[in-house]
DNA sequence: CTGTTAGCGCCTTCAC
DNA sequence: GTGAAGGCGCTAACAG
């Protein structure tokens, strides 16, 4: 059908050659307004769009970012997203996103794919093992993790470890006794919170218990209330990776009829939207994932903009939401 | 630092030339098994990637394929994404994802953004006019819509007249006499609801009463109570735009001392994951986002592959999940 | 200020 | 079977 208009057929419809149409679209070199205004008229006269891959062939970069999640599904890095597109959008950078549905190998096939499409990458919730992610990351085509610190690598992460103290002496205020902490995947993230939960024990003289999760989701909520079930002490709190297994680790209980919280108190970590709408509502420390976007985006746009030596670690903090799901009235 | 590899220096190193390399990388033609053993390893070597750039410049097809949703904070988006995701695998195209959310202009950024990097799109509940998408979809580079029927553009759709008559039948089935409509954005997928909702009033000799949502969300269905607390006469039961709505809808009863479903009863469309979880538990037409992804995206995947010349209209249909938000014991 | 000349890295006829 | 040559569309140095 129609082919696409080519720089060439514009500079002869405005009477210059393509490189004078090339600086005046790019405003790499002002040219005399009259040139100007013959190639702008040109440009919306044949509705001139320039072909992205033969600029960024030229050029070198390509204007874009893209951003991996571990799972779409999941509000956290929604609403991650939604930063990183607003940070993007004013610096006019363009987003590229893929979801890496929780599995490595994919994970890695996407970020291979949006590695040769973009300047730099933002690895939300990454699987993959320090060694891969270190070697992923050069000067030239930075990267930046979120929830996961590795050396070397600039990260935007939430103090997960204090949150985890916080929660779980929140509990530990509350009167609970035998506290059992629901573990999600083994990355960084799990391991500072499962850290500050055992801290959080010892130092109020109580035993761990740490059971893991089949998923860290709705259905490993759901499947862990037979964990519980089956644990002597049963517990009187439970804390969970995210609060996405909360929520279903509390509609699992209302099935076997336990009541949240008199028998079990629940919180979590994460800002799950429907947190506060829930029966009972959920505490949990709210991680500012939005932030955690909007934040990994700058760092990633600084990066591409003035390279750097260091590797930048910005660190963010959780507040404790405090709600119904662990408040026990005496 | 470490340049990339380009294919020229493969060729030196396997001791052919570049458009052989190409040839066996690109399986274009075969050549004698020694040489394509030696530029295998060569390839393997120098581990070199080709310039996707280049590559598309050359080609003029990228194979990959563009996905730009209303908004990610939306599960109904999210579901679909997965649906795209699974079915551009199987094909080995990749996904490049946007979020519109849910503003035109940056809608329109975006698809010229992402026109330009794939080889077709799937616009997945747009806010542009008919127009604009007509004008968007060529034979070259096709774009499939979801949640939107425009002649002469291939769309993926559910049948909303269908299950808005069945929606708002189970409200009237409950005895429910002043049923009140939540209105969403004044495009295709509202209209047909509103529609379904009209005619099943009116087959049952009842009096229609339209409010219209002030943004299809939590916030906005939060907001809609105060609409609901100034009709006359107070409904008995309200048929929300999507779950979203009728989740903060919930919410904000609540905090007025509303009972649902005992005063008001609540149902909407949608696929809210914890829609079952929510106290009480939220009825609605199931909508299948994530076949809508698949089915989208092997449309358009066929479109690009064996082009058409009519605009095929692929339509599904919702389930209704009765749940204790309408379901009114005498 | 403006045009000319070279690539950017790859694919693809077309000869050998 | 294999290689040489030209082009995809644009930008960037370098002249003038």
């Amino acid at each position: 059908m129609r082919k696409p208009v080519r720089i060439f057929e514009v500079a002869r419809e405005a009477g210059v050659s393509p490189s004078t149409v090339s600086k005046v679209l790019n405003g790499t070199q002002r040219m005399a307004a009259a040139t100007e205004a013959r190639v702008w008229k040109a440009v919306s006269k044949l509705g001139y769009h320039a072909n992205l891959h033969a600029q960024i062939l030229s050029t070198g970069r390509s204007r874009a970012l893209g951003v991996v999640i571990l799972d779409i599904l999941n509000p956290h890095f929604t609403a991650l997203v939604k930063g990183a597109g607003q940070v993007a959008a004013e610096r006019s950078y363009t987003v590229l996103l893929a979801d890496a549905e929780e599995n490595p190998r994919r994970e890695q096939e996407l970020i291979q794919s949006l590695k040769a499409r973009t300047d730099g990458l933002i690895l939300a919730g990454s699987r993959l093992s320090d060694e891969e992610i270190v070697a992923l990351h050069s000067p030239e085509q930075p990267i930046v993790t979120v929830g996961r610190r590795i050396a070397g690598v600039p990260s935007v992460t939430v103090d997960e470890y204090t949150a985890s103290l916080q929660l779980t002496s929140h509990l530990i205020a509350q009167g609970c006794k035998h506290i059992t902490y629901l573990a999600g995947p083994p990355f960084w993230v799990n391991q500072e919170r499962e850290r500050g939960y055992r801290d959080a024990l010892q130092q109020a003289g109580l035993a761990p218990q740490v059971l893991s999760l089949t998923t860290p989701d709705l259905l490993g909520g759901e499947q862990a209330s037979a964990l519980l079930w089956a644990a002597r002490p049963f517990p009187d709190a439970v804390v969970c990776y995210n609060d996405l297994a909360a929520i279903g680790l509390m509609a699992s209980l209302k099935t076997l009829g336990v009541k949240v919280p008199q028998e079990v108190a629940v919180a979590a970590f994460g800002n799950h939207p429907l947190a506060a709408h829930l029966s009972p509502s959920l505490t949990h420390m709210e991680i500012p994932s939005r932030k955690l976007g909007e934040l990994a985006t700058g760092l990633l746009v600084e990066l591409l903009e003035c390279p750097r030596e260091e590797a930048i670690q910005v660190i963010q903090y959780a507040v404790l939401r405090p709600r119904e799901s662990s408040i026990i009235r005496v």
